[in-house]
DNA sequence: CGCACGATTGATACCGATCAAACGGCGTGG
DNA sequence: CCACGCCGTTTGATCGGTATCAATCGTGCG
């Protein structure tokens, strides 16, 4: 609940080229998942009802089984998705980066485990009182369905990638999807931040550690990528990159 | 546009055990994703938007780059969600059965072919009409959103499954969702009719038909399922198939 | 009856998982 | 300040499972 006032600017249409939902650098990035899309009525509502949280690295926000209280926006930082099956089968869903929204489900329960990356930020919203705002703001409900849709989109293109690509290939289309992802938040994509271990990614693939790190300097090799740090990619050759895409 | 008068029937309630968005057997599954949650009013505006059309096997009822134009109910038979790679990898998205609603989606154009399976009948929708309809009865927009989400659980869950299945896992799995699936329709799960030839349950499950087809009868051998017709699958141990399932 | 196509069964090859070891950075403690 | 140990990453060697290639079977249709 303690949180800067909101910045007017926030109340301003977002830049055209920031898409469905997507970030409003306006205010600082802040719950934009929704204040880009919503007037000044609708603004206050919502801020009665956040709270921004700031979560240390490790920070388990939500376990798999527990009732969803609440839905995020991630303003900082990173999430990351992980379902842990019985027989110790770990499988990370998605990472939630600045930007992105977390909770759409219709599950009562959480499916996955959420747990912080690095310090993260987010800002927090009641579900039961999300639904009543999504009845009073229709707007705000349509917005939601984009999303929902998008993300529905993107799962699918996610289905192929662990059906059909090669474990190069999957960490290529990684790569240029993280890349893309981060071009949304304003920087340039070249030089890519990798908030999450080797392990993360491979679980995130259906691939194992040591074939993730093969992969990757495979790509070093044939001059595609470079690894300056262990945490960062810088993309040298999109296009090769994307060649290696068989969609 | 042909089609018999509304039933009055379908304005009541569906039954409570049909869950969000489930089929309305009232009006013969007839648009059920919609009728079962509308109101007069809101019935006749459907109406006024929807076309009814049936299907020979094989149709292709739109390919993967064509606009969006419509959405669809289906109501009778199967449809496939085909998406072919330019490098000639296939992946079967998913099957739309009796109850299932196509084209949650936020892209502009296709991304898949939607193909029909054997003789299939379903309901069309202008999607702008649509559109235009979720503004103007936010319960409907909310429904959608709802179905988006179920859309969204079902999809991960898959990813899951393609990420860290073996492939008898995944053909258990994947026979016990079409089980349950079959059963929100009204009819027992034990004999379940495959729509589909195994070169599509292969390309839905990042398999080979090979491997679907020794899995089968990996299956059938440990008296799990009985396959008492090419097109058909008796679940004989449900527990037993269940518990292949890691999750 | 014969053909065509999909499904099943069989034999082999290859790729990624697994097992194992070495490397590197970082924090701790001597 | 340096030595050590821990943990994540990288690299290496081997194994196993699934794709691939190939042949047979079965069914429906001409």
């Amino acid at each position: 609940m303690s949180w800067p006032p909101f910045d007017s600017p926030c109340l301003t249409p977002p830049p055209a080229d920031s898409g469905p939902l997507g970030p409003c650098m306006h205010c600082r990035v802040r719950h934009l998942a929704v204040c880009s899309v919503l007037a000044g009525e609708e603004v206050q509502a919502l801020d009665a009802l956040a709270g921004a949280q700031v979560l240390a690295p490790g920070t388990v926000l939500a376990r798999q089984g527990e009732p969803r209280r609440h839905v995020y926006t991630v303003t900082r930082g990173a999430l990351r998705l992980v379902r842990l099956s019985a027989g110790g089968r770990r499988q990370v869903a998605g990472f939630a980066l600045p930007g992105d929204f977390v909770g759409l489900s219709g599950a009562a329960v959480h499916q996955h485990d959420i747990e912080a990356l690095g310090e993260t930020e987010l800002c927090r919203f009641g579900v039961e009182a999300m639904q009543r705002l999504g009845t009073r703001f229709p707007h705000l409900q349509r917005k939601l369905l984009e999303r929902a849709c998008m993300e529905l989109d993107s799962a699918r293109d996610q289905l192929m990638a662990l059906a059909r690509m090669t474990p190069t290939e999957r960490i290529a289309d990684f790569l240029l999807r993280l890349a893309a992802q981060q071009a949304r938040s304003g920087e340039p994509a070249a030089s890519l931040a990798l908030p999450m271990p080797r392990a993360d990614i491979a679980d995130h693939l259906g691939l194992t550690v040591e074939t993730v790190s093969r992969c990757l300097t495979t790509l070093r090799t044939r001059g595609l990528i470079a690894l300056p740090e262990i945490y960062r990619v810088e993309i040298l050759d999109f296009a090769g990159l994307e060649a290696l895409n068989p969609a």
